[in-house]
DNA sequence: GCAAGGTC
């Protein structure tokens, strides 16, 4: 018997359509690995087969595996071949016979019409090829869609392939030559990309402005009135030159008001637009959950079913996402006052963003958890039921008025914000509304002084990026894509361009950067992509041809790697040099030059400008070191901090001499190891065994003065006694706080 | 070992 094979793109999805189109009578077979869903549908016999993203990769033929000895030039010529990476889903396809028609319901955007037509290649045999076309996960959207197939466009499958094609040709053929000229390779391979090149060059280029920001002073005049209450007033602008700013302050100082006008109005404070990935990781930051957590951890609630699909762009609910029932839901939950708040009202309508797609809804909760959640997941599944709820109550009000009052002919402003109605405030509990108190006044009436300001002030520089607005600017650029952006991010810091957030470049980052700019090519520019989009219109609208395409970017990549050859030795004298600055961690406490942490492979090096100072020495592996503002008990010098991945931080003395580094506080009693100073999360320090994970033995210990051995083991549990000295106080004890030892009575321990 | 794009 023939049968109708679908193909979904991931396994939610197929099992979501299979639900929907076999009226929830459908029955999932496994065998030999292979696993799929079988439904019948108005007597036809239908198989569901769902993939998990793209199932073959682009690469290169074998003969080019070795980076030193291959010919770029011959690498940009060569063939492209696609490897099988998900195994599971190519068996899967393989394996059935006699296939009527086949029915692409991937996702309905380019990469899924790629994935879809990937897919064609493993079927044996089949009659037919349909689409299936559709927005949304609902009932009515797939039914519809499967009512009425439409053709696949190969044109669009084509063009995503161009792509791929090309971010492969670019990316591995600079990386490669960037990474063989200056001699960096495996672990510290030096990688070029279309998205993550111009993204690393937007964060370097912010570093620039930052250090060539030279301040500005200005002055500001600000006076204290009072009519019953104390408010503000500024003067109109700010002044640059300090004489005049000076005489200004001389005509006013110590003298009365006389208001101008006075006017109120009434303002909407508008509710947030749904969440889109981008917005969603956003807000998450603010919140502290970085990017690449509060993705994987929006995954999680979205496969145990409490959150809609999580990467998407759309920020307009569709009509057939049933809003209101789902706020019904948390009545009966932790958000009870808020679903009330939004269901009592007597029309629900939810805000709009200005994007609108039609692949996925925006990100929503769908349920609510059957055991309270925890940690990041509590966090994050409380962001994104708030932002659902606020996108569907009101907006806010609030009256802002403004004064504009006279002293001896100088103009002074003050403003005021009132709240007349919080709306969405009272439950995205992530935003404040600020009020600020200004009186009702009278125009013509005078206000009496109280307090005549006149201050310096200095023009900062641009902010760096955070890993907030950086994914705004990616976004608004169209750099990347709503499930790579936070990737991207994530792949600047693995690879040592790029660190911390706010971010900064490592001197790594800023030496490629002016390496790779050193020659226009689009590499660093967001042009590159911009370039794409445009032909891969052209070749989804069948005006351009894939393959002619690839081959005139393989031949402007012959162009830009000439040019890049021609400069070899500055980009590898550029990028060895600043590879080996290191980045300055704060300056140096003896002779005041700068401490800077110089990355190897295995080990970093922590070093003063001054070659003559004590301050140089490695440090095992690859922790990140900072430069605390704590300082040292015994010699006063500052603390550095070394944070291992997966341990709690290690404090040490910056003199690498200093015997607060040797003080190793005794042995760990269960197996012989040092027992050092570490600090717990939330900043509290406590004695840990230097085995750690391996032995995880720890002792709280005081959070106020010196700790010192004493050299002597409890004679009760056999850890090591110390002693406070906290100011005049000195007590020694034993760090086991359960331990015999401190129960001892006052006496014998005076004794001592 | 290379990119960026899917998804887990």
């Amino acid at each position: 018997m023939s049968i109708n094979l679908i193909i979904a793109e991931k396994a939610d999805a197929g099992r979501r359509i299979a639900y929907i189109l076999s009226e929830k009578n459908m029955h999932q077979k496994k065998s030999k690995n292979i696993s799929y869903i079988e439904f019948d549908d108005n007597g036809e016999k239908n198989i569901m087969v769902a993939l998990s993203g793209h199932i073959v990769e682009s690469d290169f033929p074998e003969s080019f595996k070795d980076w030193i000895k291959s010919d770029l030039d011959k690498l940009i010529d060569s063939e492209i071949v696609y490897n099988i990476k998900n195994k599971k889903a190519s068996d899967a396809l393989q394996s059935f016979n006699d296939i009527k028609r086949v029915i692409i319901a991937t996702d309905y955007d380019r990469e899924g019409e790629l994935i879809g037509v990937e897919s064609l290649k493993f079927l044996k045999n089949y009659t037919e090829v349909k689409r299936a076309k559709f927005s949304a996960l609902t009932n009515q959207e797939i039914k519809d869609a499967f009512k009425n197939l439409i053709d696949v466009n190969y044109g669009l499958a084509d063009s995503a392939r161009a792509r791929e094609e090309i971010d492969l040709l670019w990316g591995a053929v600079l990386t490669r030559f960037f990474s063989v000229t200056s001699n960096r390779l495996w672990k510290d391979f030096i990688s070029v990309g279309r998205v993550q090149t111009p993204t690393l060059a937007l964060i370097v280029k912010r570093e620039e402005e930052i250090q060539n920001f030279i301040p500005e002073k200005y002055y500001q005049i600000s006076v204290k009135f009072n009519k019953k209450i104390d408010f503000t007033a500024r003067y109109e602008k700010d002044i640059k030159d300090k004489s005049e700013a000076e005489s200004i302050f001389n005509d006013i100082n110590n003298r009365d008001g006389t208001v101008k006008s006075y006017d109120r109005e009434e303002k909407e404070v508008y509710k947030p637009v749904p969440f889109s990935t981008t917005e969603f990781l956003r807000e998450a930051s603010r919140l502290g959950i970085t990017p690449s957590n509060a993705m994987k951890v929006a995954e999680k609630l979205y496969m145990s079913g409490l959150i809609s699909y999580p990467r998407t762009d759309n920020t307009v609910y569709q009509r057939s996402i049933p809003l209101k029932s789902i706020a019904e839901k948390f009545l009966k939950s932790d958000y009870e006052n808020e679903a009330k708040l939004v269901i009592n009202q007597e029309r629900i309508i939810p805000s709009r963003g200005k994007i609108e797609t039609t692949d996925h809804p925006p990100i929503y909760p769908v349920n609510l958890p059957q055991k309270p959640l925890n940690g990041a997941y509590k966090t994050v599944y409380d962001l994104i039921v708030r932002r659902f709820l606020a996108t569907l109550y009101k907006n806010a009000r609030i009256e802002s008025s403004r004064a504009e009052i006279e002293i001896n002919g100088h103009i002074f402003v003050a403003t005021g914000q009132r709240i007349l109605d919080p709306g969405w405030y009272e439950i995205y509990k992530f935003r404040k509304l600020n009020e600020i108190r200004l009186p009702e006044l009278k125009s013509g009436e005078s206000v009496s002084g109280r307090e005549w300001n006149l201050e310096e002030k200095e023009t900062e520089p641009p902010k760096r990026y955070d890993i907030a607005s950086l994914l705004k600017m990616m976004e608004s650029l169209n750099l990347g894509t709503k499930s790579t952006r936070h990737d991207i991010i994530q792949k600047l810091n693995d690879r040592n361009f790029a660190t911390g957030n706010p971010v900064r470049p490592t001197p790594l980052g800023i030496g490629f950067i002016k390496s790779v700019t050193s020659i226009d090519s689009d590499i660093a520019k967001p042009d590159m992509t911009a370039k794409l989009e445009k032909e891969m219109d052209e070749i989804a609208e069948n005006k351009k041809n894939e393959i002619d395409v690839v081959n005139e970017s393989r031949l402007m990549l012959h162009e830009v790697l000439k040019n890049f050859r021609s400069n070899r030795d500055s980009i590898k004298e550029t990028i060895t040099e600043y590879a080996n600055k290191g980045e300055v961690i704060g300056k140096c406490p003896i002779d005041n030059g700068d401490i800077s942490v110089i990355k190897y492979r295995n080990f970093e090096k922590i070093k003063c400008s001054n070659d003559e100072c004590k301050i140089n020495f490695n440090i095992s592996g690859t922790p990140l070191i900072q430069l605390t503002d704590k300082k040292c008990p015994v010699c006063g010098l500052p603390l550095i901090k070394i944070i291992r991945r997966g341990q709690s931080p290690e404090i040490r003395c910056i003199d690498p001499e200093c015997s607060y580094n040797k003080n190793t506080y005794g042995k760990c009693p269960s197996d012989g190891g040092d027992l050092i100073i570490r600090q717990s999360r939330y900043g509290k320090r406590f004695l840990g065994c230097s085995n750690y994970p391996k032995c995880t033995v720890t002792y709280p210990l005081p959070q106020k003065g010196i700790i010192n051995s004493t050299g002597e083991v409890c004679p009760y549990c056999g850890a090591p006694l110390l002693l406070l000295i906290n100011g005049k106080r000195r007590w020694k004890f034993c760090p086991n706080i359960k331990c015999e030892y401190n129960r001892k009575d006052k006496g014998e321990k005076a004794k001592e």
